[in-house]
DNA sequence: TCAAAAGTGTTCGGTTTACACCCATGA
DNA sequence: TCATGGGTGTAAACCGAACACTTTTGA
């Protein structure tokens, strides 16, 4: 079977991308998952400036752009079955024209100024178990805490705002909070992660009848070990439950 | 200066397009505006079954998604400064691969096979303020209540229904319900709205006052006229209050 | 024994719910 | 005068907010 540019041209859609805004929770700030445009790209373009931009890709013309997305984030981190969920495209005629994307595209397209809309996903992932695999990265990338966000190429920055008011809605009416915690986790850890992420204090007893009150945790026999003061009961997230309790009714306010 | 086939290429983005989901209120039923596919492209091609379809159209290369999406609603309705909001990305690579649709395709493309994801918009319009302009629509448009939606072409019904998910959603955390009812309007009025949308039942009075409380209606000194029992109270929308009220905090809620 | 966070109950005020009757209008 | 929807008040249950102290642990 010869490869003929039929087959090339018919693998890539060169104006649709997916872009995935990764967040991750250490405890104690929200990180965003940034990646360097790849290094190999400028070797022979020196003055092409070191930027960070979301992980992202163009999607096959055999696959759905969720199917695209998970594959990024596979590529990525290794992670599969991870929370991934499209919020938004983008398609602003000049989301990639400022001068250092378009110096860029030149080095790695064969034609730069072709139009591109990204379908922007967010996606949760539990650091604790991730971290570990941090060498496996094919290109280099970390963890930047939402607050120290540098320009970021092409339309970038704005992706992630919009990404995190999405979060943010999100988490006030779906438990989603969970998919950046431990399995294990206490509820003080519940709480700095809703207080982090919404940039809200709640108080302490409230918050715990509140998020007990749904009744979508299960209090294990198991407490931390290791801390400094009297050590926090543990909890898990009954999913189960609560993939039931949707069929129902709206179960999940915070 | 001649028109090179550069331009013709440039002027349409042959996998990208926009899709619009318009929605009216009539005060009985909620109505979604559908065309025919384009008559003309069935006059040599009889075997092609006349289908309902969401309006929609590719974006030029120099528009960006939202000024696609109100191009299209204009086009076809007239209207101008409706509300339209993007809800979501479609790119099942399936999604125009139904025969019939495959059919069609072949008589309005050049490349019928050709992969094309559609970004989604729901737009709310003012059935009163509108109708008499009917003549107008460039196609044979009509409005649909959404419980009587036929089989659509391509995705569109799995678009219907995302957009039906979305406007319940945006309906009980903002006040877009006025964007359905004419300027003028009773409570009750108001209420049928979210009854019927929503598909729930509101007690009379509890719904008044909740809504009252929200302090976003003018209470015009003004009745109902020709209906055969008690007239009615209007109300107005009070758009400038609720710009203001949005910048502190969010303040709706039904 | 100290520091640091865990864990818990009660009061108060406001909100939601459920409920029934009189009113104005045009037919 | 009747049918139709307009319009209102109140009591009870419930929920959210605010508040302070005792407990456990490791250092």
């Amino acid at each position: 079977m010869p490869t003929s540019i039929k087959i090339k041209d018919t693998s890539i859609t060169p104006n649709i991308s997916v872009d995935c805004v990764i967040f991750g929770f250490d405890f104690s700030e929200l990180k965003v998952l940034l990646i360097e445009r790849e290094e190999g790209d400028f070797e022979n373009a020196p003055e092409v400036p070191g930027m960070l931009a979301l992980p992202g890709d163009h999607i096959t013309t055999i696959e759905d752009l969720d199917e695209g997305a998970a594959r990024v984030l596979k590529e990525l981190t290794g992670l599969e079955k991870i929370f991934l969920e499209q919020f938004k495209a983008f398609g602003n005629p000049n989301r990639m024209n400022s001068e250092s994307d378009k110096k860029w595209m030149k080095f790695i397209r064969a034609e730069p100024n072709v139009r591109v809309i990204t379908v922007a996903y967010y996606s949760l992932v539990k650091l604790g178990q991730y971290e570990p695999q941090a060498a496996s990265f094919a290109r280099h990338a970390s963890w930047i805490p939402v607050s120290e966000i540098p320009v970021l190429a092409f339309d970038h920055n704005q992706i992630v705002n919009d990404a995190l008011k999405s979060l943010r809605l999100k988490l006030r009416h779906e438990p989603v909070g969970f998919e950046l915690l431990p399995k294990k986790f206490t509820l003080s850890q519940l709480q700095r992660l809703y207080e982090i992420i919404i940039g809200t204090e709640f108080e302490k007893r409230n918050f715990r009848r509140k998020i007990l009150k749904n009744n979508l945790l299960i209090a294990l026999d198991e407490k931390q070990t290791g801390v400094p003061h009297k050590a926090a009961r543990l909890y898990q997230f009954d999913r189960d439950r609560y993939e039931k309790a949707k069929e129902e009714s709206y179960g999940f306010e915070i």
